[in-house]
RNA sequence: GCGGAUGUAGCUCAGUUGGUUAGAGCGUCUGUUUGUGGCACAGAAGGCCGUGGGUUCAAGUCCCAUCAUUCGCCCCA
């Protein structure tokens, strides 16, 4: 019989511990942001109903990109492909006892049936931040300030990302009072806007054309010219600047300078996932050149709620996820050397397996977390694995440590080897887990 | 769903116009070394050359199919 296969399913991936701390250092990261922010955190199931689903996004993704069975009491269900509709039905759910403005994030993981590709899997993890019951741009400006501090907080310079900012109240007002679209056309502009960097400017000239009425091509391609090149808003026509979404954006802006957020950029032409976004939408682009691709963003999506029977309430949320920001991490080379949880790999000499079994606990029970080599191996096998494991110390417990209640703890990375008692090897191993954790600050 | 690239040792890859017994580096294991890893030296293990079919006296090499990986397109809640 053939042995089974050792891969994972595809789109989805392993994590062994070398890359489970680099996921727990982001989620560690994302965490602390939130909290600091007020979020609280919460949790939902893997499995939804399909229709919560089927309801807000266009029936053909639900169909083509969900993962969904029917259950053995013949209900269709599907594997959550994001958590905008889950968090959206439990506001409705106790919209009564919640208290506003609700702020509220979860880390959790996702599929979505889809061709793997670079920093895109079926399985990935996000986190998903919302406010929900506050009206102004005041809620705007807080996730977008949220999504900058967890950027700020992996140590990434503002040269490293942009974050392009667009609203959609403005979307339509473009479309229909400047460009004098129908329905249809504007749908058609949209994604023309959406597919504006992967197509030459001729392309995207000519395909404009096309959108328009023929005898209104000609003025409307000339104003799209307009648009396009506008890289502040100053620089907008004058007619769109009178609008009222146009002084709604204008203040947002005001709120990100005053957080000095310096790399917050209008950008006319971003238009993400239209058909729900009600208000402010946002995107944040990696400005690296091997990837300069937008990595993850959000809107307020007014609206959601009522699809569950609720009041409407309010909501600005975002979504990130956790493939694009270790790509972004990698690249930017903002990873920190990630050592195991482990602290201390005791390495036995001689027979004193037992001794050394109490100095463990001793040390476990001021919290330091130590694994005892319980193989009786020479000792360079013995340093191999504790090495391999990525233990930061090596404790060695021989015969006359034991009578001396004095060991030799080693500094793997720095090689470097101290004689010392039970009460200092706790505060040297503390000490290290402080450095490592001001790192991020 | 569409297109490109790639599948040879645990990993990264070499392998000539088809030609005898399948190659390297790294890693692993053993030893030099019974209390200190990374270095050095000596040795060893490890392969249905992704899978199935075809062409041929002969296939890792050529052809077809298939599966997988990967990059892009569509899409991206």
């Amino acid at each position: 019989m053939a042995s089974l296969s050792t891969q994972s399913y595809k789109g989805t991936r392993d994590f062994y511990p070398a890359e489970k701390r680099v996921q727990n250092y982001i989620f560690d990261v994302w965490r602390r942001v939130s909290e600091r922010f007020g979020y609280d955190e919460y949790g939902a199931p893997l499995l939804e109903p399909l229709d919560i689903y089927a309801a807000k996004s266009g029936q053909e993704i639900v169909n083509e990109q969900t993962y969904q069975f029917v259950d053995r009491g013949g209900r269709n269900v599907a594997i959550r492909p994001e958590m905008t509709p889950t968090i959206a039905r439990m506001v409705a759910g106790r919209q009564q006892e919640l208290g506003y403005p609700a702020r509220l994030y979860s880390i959790a993981n996702f599929m979505r049936y889809e061709r793997p590709q670079k920093g895109r899997e079926r399985e990935f993890w996000q986190l998903n931040t919302d406010i929900f019951g506050v009206d102004g741009v005041a809620a705007d400006a807080e996730i977008i300030r949220l999504a900058d501090t967890v950027m700020q907080e992996f140590g990434a310079g503002r040269d490293m990302y942009t974050i392009r900012i667009n609203n959609r109240d403005l979307i339509n007002f473009m479309m229909a009072q400047y460009l004098r679209l129908d329905a249809v056309q504007s749908q058609l502009m949209i994604k023309l806007f959406d597919r504006k960097n992967k197509i030459t400017p001729e392309q995207f000239r000519d395909q404009a054309a096309e959108i328009f009425d023929s005898e209104y091509a000609a003025e409307g391609l000339k104003k799209i010219a307009k648009l396009v090149g506008a890289t502040t808003m100053a620089e907008l026509p004058q007619e769109i600047l009178g609008s009222e979404a146009v002084k709604e954006v204008q203040q947002l802006f005001t709120l990100l300078a005053e957080a000095k957020i310096t790399n917050a950029k209008f950008d006319i032409t971003l238009m993400r996932g239209f058909d729900y976004y009600t208000g402010m939408v946002f995107e944040v682009y990696d400005n690296h050149p091997d990837n300069n691709r937008s990595m993850y963003g959000g809107g307020r999506y007014d609206g959601l709620v009522t699809l569950f029977g609720g009041v409407p309430t309010s909501v600005v949320g975002m979504g990130m996820g956790g493939t694009t920001v270790e790509e972004f991490l990698r690249g930017h080379n903002l990873l920190p050397e990630l050592t195991s949880t482990t602290d201390i790999y005791m390495i036995v000499l001689g027979d004193v397996q037992k001794q050394a079994e109490k100095v463990a606990d001793e040390l476990r029970e001021e919290g330091v977390n130590v694994a005892v080599d319980i193989t009786d191996r020479k000792v360079d096998k013995q340093i191999k694995s504790a090495v391999k494991m990525q233990i930061p110390y090596l404790m060695f417990v021989g015969e006359k440590e034991v009578e001396d209640d004095v060991y030799r703890l080693k500094d793997v990375k720095s090689e470097t080897e101290l004689a010392v008692g039970v009460a200092r090897i706790v505060t040297t191993v503390k000490d290290y887990r402080k450095g490592r954790s001001d790192d991020d600050f």
